[in-house]
DNA sequence: CACGTATATTTCCGCGTGCGTATATACAGA
DNA sequence: TCTGTATATACGCACGCGGAAATATACGTG
């Protein structure tokens, strides 16, 4: 558990870090926010203060949690050197959330441009014929 | 492992990653730079190429394995929300990536200030085993 | 063409570890 | 005190990683 990626490959936790973007909640909040149960939560929280995502301050009995900006820079510091990958073409990223976002609203379209995930074959194997990136065939270095 | 965080999660695969971010690369590459076994650097490529990240075309015997910006930006764009928590002051982003690049550079000395800029907390907070910030003990290889 | 070599992927197995649920404990406020 | 709230502990379980061996593919050479 010792890198901040590890953290927020947890799906429950990513979603705290997102219910805390909008403000700080305590821990009940959370709970019914996220229809988790409390130790559940209490749980994720202590991984998450342990490693510097989230800090707690004591009102009363409860405790109020608010986010911690440093472990998600690192995050984002790490992702610098691939953003020129997209950040070139500005259009192709934009297409490509779009298509996400809906795709996620109503999962029905089959576009003519391939999805990200169309390389999900259990039985690729090695085919050196191209899984369906028709760009580069056969290109001899 | 559905999602792309948890893909990221693995050292090896963000090490992997990085690799291909400078330029694309074939097996035996990577195992050299990265000194890891060349079934496991197969192995996490395949979980690469499963989840979007890579693809790889063929050169001979080879394969080639190139970036893909999907996945990534999808990480890039739930990042989104929280930037507005440095953006706004920068001098604590700088502050941090520089303990942080110097804390990379020598990895030995022990720091001496016992107050970084994590003083944020002046509240009452009586959790009594985490003020300090958790010792990043990772890096284990 | 058969064979050996180089390169890459797959399969099998053991182990560590993190998640979830349930249970127990600490603490503050009425 | 009792009650709500938060954290800690114990246990079972699934899953992913690493390592070793086996398999697949392509090239070169006799």
């Amino acid at each position: 558990m010792e890198s901040s990626f590890a953290i927020i490959a947890e799906p429950n936790r990513r979603a705290i870090l997102s219910l805390l973007a909008s403000s700080e909640q305590t821990v009940g909040d959370i709970e019914r926010h996220l229809r988790m149960p409390q130790t559940s939560v209490s749980k994720h929280l202590r991984v998450l203060r342990e490693s510097g995502f989230v800090e707690a301050r004591a009102d009363a009995q409860r405790r109020v949690y608010r986010l911690r900006p440093e472990p998600l820079m690192e995050v984002d510091a790490w992702l610098t050197p691939f953003r020129r990958l997209w950040e070139s073409h500005v259009d192709a990223l934009e297409r490509h959330l779009d298509r996400m976002a809906q795709a996620r609203a109503q999962q029905q379209s089959s576009e003519t441009s391939p999805t990200p995930n169309t390389i999900r074959s259990n039985k690729i194997n090695h085919s050196h014929k191209n899984q369906n990136r028709p760009s580069k065939k056969d290109r001899k270095r």
